[in-house]
RNA sequence: GCCGGGUUGGCGGAAUGGUAGACGCGACGGUCUCAAAAACCGUUGUCCGCAAGGGCGUGCGGGUUCGAGUCCCGCACCCGGCACCA
């Protein structure tokens, strides 16, 4: 990869020059504290002059494998963007951390019997080590890894704010647990079941507390991942049924285990993304995910039963054609419903050939808990079985059938539908499948060859004596409905959302432990600010007891419970020192990326997350409505659902108990696109080294690939170590410096889109380098070859048109188009051997962002003693931005048939004169009669014939 | 199936409705050199033509317009997300 400078030009630009420059620069940068960002109060105050711009990198989980080459590239955009905004004036705040917790580091501790911890910060220190010679423009002051004892400890400390907490319907915001048991202490407020607060027994009211805490413990089906012995949130399950995370199968399991209640702010997490500058992609992913749908719960009684069937429904407009209902297998009402003996003429079919319903049900209710989650999706043939009930439609008295089915969920409304086959597909399906009446109400168009209906349309066949809803638009129909059934006592109009509460514990070492205890009756207990942080204890065996993946009957055994000196200890909580049992599970990883943003606003303060005046100077609302939030967020969209919602979830949190001002955590996200590579395989289908494959042409002119003189198969994806294909940033700076390297990847294409890693394009990037370098000093000599010369007027509105370019495409972080006008500037420059200060003191600034080093070298061989890091970026002269002369295409029918030099300036009737006379254009008019003539002038004149 | 995003030379890509292919890689030709590399200069969508010039060309089919890669309608394919969510 090394490639050697033979003797080049004693003082050209080459990788072993542009190293040795960029180390130098590196060092004074850390020696002065160029990067360091002032905050308006606490250990880093100073002079907070000038706006503010805080940018964030989602930051890196530290891998052993160290840095390849599309890591970087999102730190280079953000540190282009930081260094322009320097150049701006701005404050800006740019800074690092680890997200440091996780699984890899625990493999490894397994496998080596080395400390998490110690692997964790060795791979951290070489991956600083990586970045630092990237020249990334970041304040070392502001840095910190999530497994620090105190970075952790205010991870715990949000937890117990978290856990302390309560959501107020009424208020919409979470609010403190004490406001909440002052509420029952004075009366103000009963238990939902009219109980006073002096009739309930202690124990009765810590259940009643913590029934609404926002980080709860509860027994309830979660997916259990024996192949990883742990549980796991469903963000990180995938659509398969799998662990996201070694892709092993998932069961889900009734368990208890801890929850944060998210679902409590689905309407404020969905409505909050309108006013967010936010990818659309990644703002529809997340409402997707929330899944909130707008509809109507709407009662069935049963005939001998006290309590009705409640079901939800997005469509309460087809209510007159609901024909029957089905509830989930799981769901509660079915053995109360259930009938002993089939009623009369009960279908074949609907019996599964039970003798009774009960031994139906039973059987049904078998097989359904038999099938996986995957083999539920694979089969979508609609099966069911009659329970014998009967319902009533509580808006046509209709009796109607009930039956029991999988294609009902039972996770998600109420777990019970009422069944339209003539209005949902499904229905239709299953309808058909066991012979139930059709009814359509909603008109089709004409033409419309049964089945379902699902779209627009009046409706029919809806009335009783008291409503008809036949003749409504859809809309208006479920309006009329829900009234009616609100007067009626039969349903309401409700909202349901598909997403679930986090499930917040995992049975893993490498991870913050709670800052809970349980007390001799069980009950969970926040640990005092005083006794945090909790650390991890050493123990024998930092692996949770896994089991064969598919062994769904394991059970979760987590590291910490092995220690049971950790686990029993005694502490005095306030009422003299008892003994307590310690939560034994930790945390997930997503725990300490959820608030990291608050940390970096003041990373050092021992007595808050963030001091409120860093907090409100930093993040808060720069506007009346404005969310707040980091200004620039770059990252991956693979966090889409995942970390994003998260973190927005707990900044909320802390938003509504009044500990930071601004209500979203990123203000704008931009996802980065991936650097890919090509991977090659022999005919064996084994990986074959990729930079060491040849590509040639076969006759028909197409790309063949070769090694060791055998053809191989190309394919395209990820970079890495199996796939033999990496190429790390440290190769890059041998063979080309930092600043090429950064060159290339901000001029690969547009930052969004992911694309090919090509080392023989890089060296493009460097070509452009050396000739600015070479423009201003003698490769021979060494020497300055600045001069004070005047520019011509060419240069001039070259000069002026590619500032006001780049400046507009920095704004736009549009780089790769940046880069091709400072290309072109330089091009310029170097033909037309100009080397005026006035025109290369302009470049040198504006390539500084991107090449830095380079900027910083070249500025002080200009004679300036200061860094440029603040000096301002140029500002294009618009006097200039208009040049003496432009080409005016004139078109004939569309096409271009002449070109003509002209002034900016000239009248349309003058142009119109020239464009006519042109030799071409009068041989392509060919004597045809002139129609129209449009002139837009000085660029164009477009004559019709 | 639903929701997003995309499809431009050999390759990465550029183009406020106004010269399609900026810039870069590669390829080809040249300068320098004993030679090679590096560097530098030039050519490079495609077809016809000695040239001047002309035909064709932004996934496919229509439309709007003096003029469409760009706007509208329909379709194909690719990528990502969700999916028996009532």
């Amino acid at each position: 990869m090394t490639t050697p400078d033979l003797t080049p030009a004693p003082h050209r630009y080459t990788s072993a020059l542009a190293g040795e420059i960029e180390q130098r620069w590196q060092d004074r940068w850390a020696a002065d504290g160029t990067f360091e960002a002032p905050n308006p109060v606490g250990d880093l105050a100073g002079d907070v002059a000038g706006d503010k711009y805080f940018i964030m990198d989602m930051f890196p989980y530290p891998s052993g494998a160290g840095l390849h080459v599309g890591h970087p590239l999102g730190y280079i955009a953000t540190d282009v963007v930081g260094r322009y905004r320097r150049m701006r004036g701005d404050n800006v705040l740019h800074a690092l951390g680890y997200d440091a917790f996780g699984l890899p580091a625990e493999i490894h501790a397994v496998q080596t019997g080395e400390h998490p911890r110690t692997n964790t910060e060795s791979n951290i220190a070489n991956m600083r080590r990586q970045l630092r010679r990237l020249g990334l423009a970041h304040d070392p002051r502001r840095s910190f890894a999530t497994i620090d004892p105190d970075f952790m400890r205010w991870t715990q400390w949000i937890f117990v704010q978290i856990f302390e907490s309560w959501y107020d319907e009424e208020q919409g915001r979470a609010r403190p647990i004490s406001e909440l048991r002052a509420e029952y202490e004075s009366g103000a407020r009963t238990a939902p079941d009219g109980t006073a607060w002096g009739d309930l027994t202690p124990i009765e009211r810590s259940v009643l507390i913590d029934s609404v805490r926002l980080a709860y413990v509860d027994e309830s089906p979660v997916n259990w991942c024996p192949g990883l012995g742990t549980v796991l949130a469903n963000e990180e399950v995938t659509a398969e049924g799998r662990s996201e995370r070694g892709n092993f199968p998932v069961f889900t399991r009734n368990l208890r285990q801890w929850k944060m209640r998210i679902t409590a702010y689905s309407d404020r997490l969905i409505d909050d993304l309108d006013r967010m500058d936010w990818p659309e992609s990644v703002k529809n992913m997340q409402r997707n995910w929330i899944g909130r749908s707008h509809g109507a719960r709407i009662s069935f009684p049963v005939d001998g039963l006290a309590t009705p069937i409640d079901v939800f429904t997005t469509r309460p407009d087809t209510i007159f054609g609901a024909t029957y209902m089905v509830l989930a297998p799981e769901h509660d009402l079915v053995d109360q419903l259930t009938a002993e003996a089939w009623p009369d003429d009960t279908p074949r079919p609907w019996t599964n050939s039970a003798e009774t319903p009960t031994e139906a049900v039973a059987a049904y209710r078998a097989m359904a808990a038999a099938k996986t989650d995957l083999e539920r999706q694979e089969n979508k043939e609609k099966t069911g079985v009659f329970t014998g009930a009967y319902a009533v439609n509580p808006v046509n008295g209709a009796e109607i059938p009930v039956f029991i089915a999988d294609y009902v969920l039972t996770g998600y409304g109420t777990g019970a539908i009422m069944a339209v086959p003539g209005g949902d597909e499904r229905d239709h399906e299953f309808a058909e499948t066991y012979g139930l009446p059709i009814i359509h109400t909603v008109q089709a168009p004409e033409g419309f060859d049964g089945g379902a209906w699902t779209g627009q349309g009046k409706v029919i066949n809806s009335a009783n004596d008291e409503l008809s809803l036949d003749g409504m638009e859809i809309d208006e129909a479920k309006a009329a409905v829900i009234s009616w059934l609100q007067l009626h006592g039969a349903g309401e109009g409700t909202t349901t959302y598909r997403l679930r509460d986090w499930l917040f514990s995992r049975q893993r070492y490498w991870g913050e432990p709670f800052p809970i205890v349980y007390d001799e009756a069980d009950q969970p207990i926040a640990l005092p600010d005083s006794m945090l942080p909790v650390e991890l204890p050493e123990v024998p065996d930092y692996s949770p007891k896994t089991y064969e993946p598919e062994d769904a009957g394991s059970n979760p055994e987590p590291p910490l419970a092995r220690v049971p000196e950790w686990v029993n200890v005694e502490l005095d909580l306030g009422d003299g020192p008892k003994m307590y049992r310690r939560e034994t599970n930790t945390m997930p990883n997503w725990a300490g990326s959820s608030w990291y943003e608050l940390r970096y606003t003041d990373p050092h303060n021992p007595d808050r997350i963030t001091d409120p005046e860093n907090e409100r100077y930093w993040l808060g609302p720069r506007e009346a409505g404005d969310t707040g939030g980091v200004d620039l967020y770059v990252g991956g969209v693979e966090h889409a659902v995942l970390h994003l919602l998260y973190a927005r979830f707990w900044h909320k949190v802390l938003f509504d108990l009044g500990h930071v001002s601004s209500e979203e955590p990123f203000r704008k996200l931009f996802n980065q696109g991936y650097i890919q590579a090509y991977a090659y395989t022999d005919d064996r289908g084994s990986y074959v080294p990729a930079d060491q494959v040849e590509e040639k042409l076969d006759d028909a002119g197409h790309p063949t690939y070769w090694f060791n003189g055998a053809q191989v198969n190309r394919e395209y994806g990820k970079m890495g170590k199996s796939l033999k294909n990496v190429v790390t940033p440290d190769e890059m700076y041998d063979a080309y410096g930092a600043d090429t390297f950064r060159v290339y990847e901000m001029s690969m294409g547009p930052l969004d889109v992911s694309r090919p890693w090509e080392t023989r394009a890089v060296v493009g990037a460097q070509r452009f380098l050396q000739r600015v370098w070479r423009l201003l000093v003698d490769e021979e000599t060494g020497e300055l070859l600045a001069d004070n010369s005047e520019l011509d007027a060419a240069t001039l509105h070259v000069l002026n048109v590619t500032i006001d370019g780049v400046r507009g495409d920095m704004h736009d972080m549009r780089f790769n188009t940046a880069v091709a006008k400072l290309i072109e500037l330089t091009n310029h420059l170097t033909k037309a051997g100009v080397r005026s200060r006035a025109a290369v003191e302009p470049l040198v600034l504006m390539l500084a962002p991107l090449a830095p080093h380079l900027g910083e070298e070249l500025w002080s061989r200009l004679g300036h003693a200061e860094s440029l890091t603040h000096e301002p970026f140029p500002v294009a002269d618009p006097a200039h931005l208009t040049s003496a002369s432009v080409t005016c295409v004139v078109q004939v029918l569309g096409k271009v048939r002449g070109k003509i030099e002209v002034s900016p300036d000239i009248s349309d009737e003058e142009l119109t004169a020239l464009a006519l006379a042109e030799p071409n254009v009068v041989r392509s008019i060919d004597g045809r009669e002139i129609r129209k003539v449009i002139v837009r002038a000085p660029k164009l004149v477009s004559i019709v014939v």
